[in-house]
DNA sequence: CGACTCAAATTTGTGTACAACATGTGCACA
DNA sequence: TGTGCACATGTTGTACACAAATTTGAGTCG
């Protein structure tokens, strides 16, 4: 039995919630975990907590801790409130970004391309994930991403269920995205912060765009015979 | 002894933060703690964990928890930060309140009357942070209000350190505050978004304001005759 | 006088037992 | 057949005991 410590614990749950290991409104049996991690109840306990307080799980009294559901009543509120953010957090790690976070970044980068490259595309989600707070850390400001937060943590998740590697399209635009976080990377460098703010709603609207279309696909043909035509369309 | 529930337990600790009754940095200890709300340590820990989610407190490992520190380092922060969150959980409050919480509003700010009427600061404190509170739950936004909850708690714990309850001044800017809430039920009851977003940015300079002039106070008089002109001055 | 060592005391972390609560099942009875 | 109740079962909540870590302080040496 490999004994977690609470750390590795928090961080192994946070991992299966993103990457949708866990899915949504999933029941998290107390007993089971502690099992399985090699901890007793207590201190799993105190890291569902720490889930609650973060946003990845919901706990109500007497009824346990569930994976933090995904309701189509927030879907728009996040479409709302993401580009505001996430371009507030650009600009603001452009003016307090320090050398050593810039190295960090360049460092997720370079794992989210190595994930890309070996089709892993859950590692790779995880990366971005990863790419993405480091900016938030480089903000500085506990308020603003106490939001970015709770956004990726639905980001992250939306993009595991809208994923399809069949399709070359995808594999197209996960190389431009990958293209702007180098383009971020330079501009917050450079502390240029109108350019990153450009860059990074870009990068939204890219994002976006990919969900959107998930959700509301070409139709169907009408006719069996352009269906040949259509074939790995987007 | 008092025996609390964990929910009670939560809600004092969070109260007797935000009065500034445990001041910012204080060690919380668990064993005393424990013993004041009439509960082992086990829950108290879980209380500690959530605290921890939602910002009011630090907890380090093998070093318990601290009362969230309010350094210098994010009070910069969280004047650019505050009217951005404030104004758009305004708007969207306007959008998506429902009857019932503009019924809870409108006894918020009942409650936050009495209060001020009966100088009791650190009670109408409470009342105020409960009446934005509400604002951020209409805005029925979960990623924002995750800052707004931020926000609201140094907001909340620096108005108590700036409240000077023997100026006349003050308690004028209070009387005013006051109106400014009468204004946002109305304006959010009749769901008119610009209105509620100029109100909030007026009640936000209001607050500013006092609190820049509490840090920045007028200058010491030169002469001493001159004393008894600016007595009571603000 | 200051710095260092080591042991005592205090505080935090974890495992376990048991209590409280919720849910599911079988049975009696209308 | 359907409804309601008692009981069985499983899951969560709390207390307490002990383990591990940190802090404190006395004593010693340079």
């Amino acid at each position: 039995m490999t004994r977690f410590s609470k750390d590795d614990c928090f961080a192994d749950l946070t991992r299966r919630i993103l990457s949708m290991d866990l899915l949504p409104g999933e029941d998290m049996d107390e007993t089971g975990m502690a099992d399985r991690y090699g901890m007793s109840r207590t201190p799993l306990r105190e890291v569902l907590q720490r889930l609650q307080g973060e946003g990845y799980v919901e706990v109500s009294k007497n009824r346990g801790a569930k994976v933090a559901s995904m309701d189509i009543g927030v879907l728009r509120t996040f479409f709302q409130t993401a580009p505001m953010v996430y371009a507030n957090i650009a600009r603001l790690a452009c003016e307090n970004r320090t050398t050593a976070q810039v190295d960090r970044l360049k460092d997720a980068q370079l794992q989210f391309t190595k994930a890309t490259m070996s089709s892993n595309a859950s590692e790779a989600a995880l990366c971005n994930h990863r790419f993405h707070a480091i900016i938030g850390e480089m903000a500085h400001n506990p308020y603003l991403v106490a939001s970015l937060a709770r956004l990726q943590i639905d980001h992250t998740r939306m993009s595991q269920t809208f994923y399809r590697p069949a399709a070359p399209a995808e594999t197209l635009l996960v190389a431009k995205a990958s293209e702007q976080h180098d383009a971020m990377i330079t501009a917050i460098e450079a502390r240029e912060g109108a350019l990153v703010i450009d860059l990074t709603m870009q990068h939204w609207d890219l994002s976006r765009d990919r969900m959107e279309r998930f959700v509301r696909p070409d139709p169907l043909p009408v006719d069996v015979v352009s269906l040949k035509d259509r074939r790995n369309a987007v």
